[in-house]
DNA sequence: TATTTGTGGTATATTTTAGTTACCATTTTA
DNA sequence: TAAAATGGTAACTAAAATATACCACAAATA
């Protein structure tokens, strides 16, 4: 569904088909664009990753906002997060067929960004 | 530059190009991954909007939303304010070409989010 | 004529989210 | 024996999002 602004005949002026709910690019924008997720999505790309070895591949990003992020991404089943052993423990985390069904765009989004290689204020 | 988990010959996990900054992906991501402002560029995708049409559109964010996510996309050069009249007072939003080339990400992200039926929480 | 509606916003306050720092028990390495 | 690494958590502060009300002005409606 599309919105869009619509003259009447009297040359007013109407919004048609207005969200009255997130539309579908803010929901997506909620799985893949919250600070972090994407980045995470695309280094898991790969292969399954260690939760202290993701957290230094992300510049920038606490352990904290790595460890909330991956409990966001298991709920949405984008990621699986796996005990590999006890005593010492290690678990890995990787991407689910829903998780790796976002890279296509993250990758595009990488594309562009370098591209129009983008300056950030911090 | 991509970042990645070698093992050494003693059985070591390291981790090699981390990022030491925000990668491509989450520099993207500022840019078009903030909230409400991939929704704001793709309802700008076809013609000029006008502020209080625009801010309908988009289900649940304020006027005070729209108006900081204009003014950001605005200085990064996505989005042009135009004063079409004063008295009434009247002023439409448009994108620029750089707004433009961000649009490919955006509807196939779109595209993606409805096949996979998002739910959001609130 | 008086009221309501619409224009493009801003001010203030509250709630939610992000980020910082320090810490935990355990195990391996130097 | 001390230091570093494992996968986190707790307590706290800073920043961002959201809610609500409001502004001067103009035009349409009752």
């Amino acid at each position: 569904m599309e919105s869009s602004v619509k003259t009447d005949s009297k040359g007013r002026k109407k919004v048609y088909n207005a969200c009255m709910e997130p539309c579908a690019i803010e929901k997506g924008m909620r799985l893949i664009g919250g600070k972090w997720k994407g980045s995470i999505i695309y280094h898991l790309k790969d292969e399954p990753v260690r939760f202290n070895d993701l957290s230094r591949m992300l510049g920038g990003a606490t352990k904290k906002m790595v460890d909330q992020r991956l409990k966001e991404l298991e709920e949405e089943g984008m990621v699986i997060r796996k005990v590999i052993s006890d005593r010492p423990i290690a678990v890995t985390y990787e991407l689910t067929d829903f998780g790796r069904s976002a890279l296509k765009i993250l990758d595009d989004l990488k594309v562009w960004s370098e591209t129009h290689n983008i300056e950030i204020s911090k």
